[in-house]
RNA sequence: UCCUCGUUAGCUCAGUCGGUAGAGCGGGUGGCUGUUAACCACUAGAUCGACAGUUCAAGUCUGUCACGAGGAGCCA
C-alpha cells in the first residue's frame, strides 16, 4: 500500500494530470448533493488539500456522503483540471475506501474555532490549519538551528536534564527525586536525607544548560546546546512555560564583538530558511496572524543590525520626548516599552544594547574596565523587544570569585565552573535564545502555549 | 503571586429594568448535478462554572471558591 503524498502531487500535478494515483488522508470538509459530492482532503504532508470529487457510480457513494469531517479515507482517481474557481486541479475518484470513520462528536468543525478552546483539544488540533502551520515551522526551525551550527562547525553538546547542580541561578527548579513524599528519610536534625535519595544528592530538572556548555567550549572552541529547560515559577504570561527549549551557543577566543556577529548571522539565517521552505505556512500567518509579518521578517533579515551602548541607549530615550509608563533612569532595567521603541522608533531595524550595569545582569558576565558595567547584550527586534540576551563570560579567575563573594553565592557550588578558568581558561561568550519565542516571531503567533504541542503551565499538564 | 475581565446548547455568542432560555455553526432527518465555511426545509440538544446569600421571584444583584484569558512582576 503506497500513497502519493499531497507534497508531491502539488509539486507534479502538471505531470500528473490525467493520470490515476491514490492519497490517503483525512477529510477536512465534505459536501454533497444527491449525485455526486466534493471533499477536502489533507494528508497532512502539505499545508493545502486536494479537492476530491466523486459521484454516485461509487459503490458506497451512500456511505461516504455520511463521513463527516475528520474521517480517514483512502482515495484511488485520476487527477483532472477543475472547474471550480479555488483550485487548478482536483482528483475525480474511482473508488474511496473508509479507513477510520470519525464519530460525529469530533470538535473540530469547518468554522474557525478559538484558540482557547483548541488548547482543551490539544491532542486534536494540529489537524488544524493554524496549528498545522505552526508545528510545520517549529519542526523547520529547529532542522533551521542545527543547520546553521553545524555548517559552521560548531558540536552539539547534549548537557544534562537531571541536574546536580542548585547554582544555574535562572529561576525555580522542579526537585526530581524517588523519596516518599509521604515519609522521606530524616537527618538527625530532622531535614529531609537526600543522601538517601536515588542520586545521593538534592537534584532537579536543568533551568539552563549554560554552565555546563561553557566546559565543553574550553574543548571544542564552538560548542551549543538546543534542548528542554524547566522553570517552576508561577509566572501566567503569554511568554512562558514550566517547560520550553533553549538554544545556547558558546564560542572560545571570542568576545562580545564576535558573539552578537553570530546572533546577527543566526537570526537572518532562519528567517531565511523558513521563509524558504515553509512559504505557504508564512503566507498563511501573514494573511491570517499577522498582517505585518512577511514585511517584517524581511526587513529584518536583509538589514545590519544596529550597535547601542545601554548609557546611549537611556540618553535616547531621555531626549525621546516619548513618556513611558516606567521612568528611565540609568542602572535600571529596560522595559519591553522602552526596548520596542528603541528598534521600532529610533533604530527602525534590529538592534544590540551592550555594556549594561551590572547589578542587573548575572554573576558571570565579564566585568568592563569602567567597573560600572559588564560585557552583555541584548538583541531587540521589532515588533517583540528582546529576543536574544548573551554575553561575554567573565574568563578571569579573581574577578570571578569576587562577583560569587559579592553576591553571597557559595563559591563550593561553583568549583568545577571555576576551574575552567585556572586550567587554560580563554575570553569566550554565547547568548541565550527561547527556541518558542522564536517559533512566535517568525509566525506572530502571540501565546507561548500555541507554538508548543503540549504545553505545561502552571496547574496545566493534561495531555 | 498581584490587578482586570470572563464562565449560558458540542462550538461561537446574544439575553434589555430581576419575571423561568435564544441565534448561527455543528449533530440528526429529508431535498438539491459543480460545491468552496455550499445551499434549502425540518428536528433534537441547556442542572445558565460550583456553593451560599438577598428577594414573592436570580442567567441577571451580593459573597466565597474553582477554572480560563489579558496585563504586571520574573524571565527565555
Amino acid at each position: 500500500m503506497s500513497y502519493l503524498l499531497l507534497k508531491d502531487l502539488f509539486k507534479r500535478h502538471g505531470e500528473c494530470m490525467n493520470t490515476a494515483v491514490s492519497v490517503a488522508g483525512w477529510v477536512r470538509t465534505l459536501r454533497v448533493s444527491k449525485n455526486l459530492g466534493f471533499i477536502e482532503l489533507n494528508d497532512g504532508s502539505f499545508f493545502s488539500g486536494v479537492q476530491i470529487v466523486f459521484q454516485d457510480t461509487l459503490s458506497n457513494f451512500e456511505a461516504v456522503s455520511k463521513l463527516g469531517t475528520g474521517s480517514a479515507i483512502a482515495v484511488t482517481g485520476t487527477v483532472v483540471a477543475s472547474p471550480g474557481k479555488e483550485q487548478s486541479f482536483e482528483i475525480a475518484a474511482t473508488a474511496i475506501e473508509i479507513v477510520g470513520a470519525c464519530d460525529s462528536d469530533y470538535p473540530l468543525q469547518k468554522k474557525r474555532h478559538s484558540f482557547e478552546y483548541l488548547r482543551t483539544i490539544a491532542h486534536l488540533r494540529p489537524r488544524s490549519n493554524t496549528f498545522s502551520a505552526v508545528f510545520r515551522v517549529r519542526s523547520l526551525l529547529a532542522h533551521a538551528i542545527h543547520s546553521f551550527f553545524q555548517d559552521r562547525g560548531f558540536v552539539y553538546v547534549h548537557t544534562p536534564i537531571i541536574t546536580g547542580s542548585d547554582c544555574e541561578g535562572a529561576g525555580e527548579m522542579f526537585r526530581v527525586t524517588t523519596l516518599d513524599p509521604k515519609s522521606p528519610p530524616l537527618t538527625e536534625e530532622g531535614k529531609v536525607d537526600f543522601s538517601k535519595d536515588f542520586f545521593g544528592k538534592e537534584t532537579n530538572l536543568t533551568v539552563s544548560g549554560q554552565l555546563a556548555v561553557e566546559n565543553f567550549c574550553m574543548a571544542f572552541r564552538d560548542v551549543y546546546t538546543f534542548g528542554p529547560t524547566f522553570r517552576a515559577e508561577n509566572s501566567n504570561t503569554t511568554r512562558h512555560a514550566s517547560e520550553f527549549w533553549m538554544i545556547e551557543p558558546e564560542i572560545a577566543f571570542a568576545g562580545i564583538e564576535e558573539d552578537m556577529r553570530l546572533a546577527e548571522d543566526m537570526t537572518k539565517f532562519i528567517i531565511r530558511f523558513v521563509l524558504e521552505r515553509a512559504p505557504e505556512e508564512m503566507k498563511f500567518f501573514n494573511a491570517m496572524i499577522d498582517k505585518g509579518l512577511l514585511e517584517r521578517l524581511e526587513q529584518v533579515a536583509s538589514s545590519d543590525f544596529g550597535r547601542v551602548t545601554y548609557t546611549d541607549a537611556i540618553d535616547l530615550l531621555k531626549k525621546s520626548g516619548k513618556t513611558f509608563d516606567y521612568p528611565i533612569e540609568w542602572g535600571s532595567d529596560l522595559q519591553t516599552e522602552h526596548e520596542r521603541y528603541l528598534t521600532e522608533e529610533v533604530f527602525k531595524k534590529p538592534v544590540f544594547v551592550i555594556d549594561y550595569p551590572k547589578e542587573i545582569k548575572a554573576f558571570y558576565m565579564r566585568q568592563n574596565d569602567d567597573g560600572k558595567t559588564v560585557a552583555a547584550m541584548d538583541m531587540l527586534v521589532p515588533g517583540i523587544g528582546e529576543l536574544i540576551g548573551g554575553s561575554q563570560r567573565e574568563e578571569r579567575h579573581d574577578r570571578l570569585l569576587r562577583r560569587i563573594e559579592e553576591l553571597g553565592l557559595k563559591k563550593e557550588d561553583y568549583w568545577w565552573y571555576l576551574d575552567i578558568r585556572r586550567f587554560g581558561g580563554c575570553p569566550h561568550a554565547g547568548f541565550g535564545l527561547g527556541f518558542e519565542r522564536a517559533v512566535m516571531y517568525l509566525t506572530g503567533m502571540t501565546n507561548i502555549r500555541d507554538v508548543q504541542p503540549f504545553p505545561r503551565t502552571p496547574k496545566n499538564a493534561e495531555f
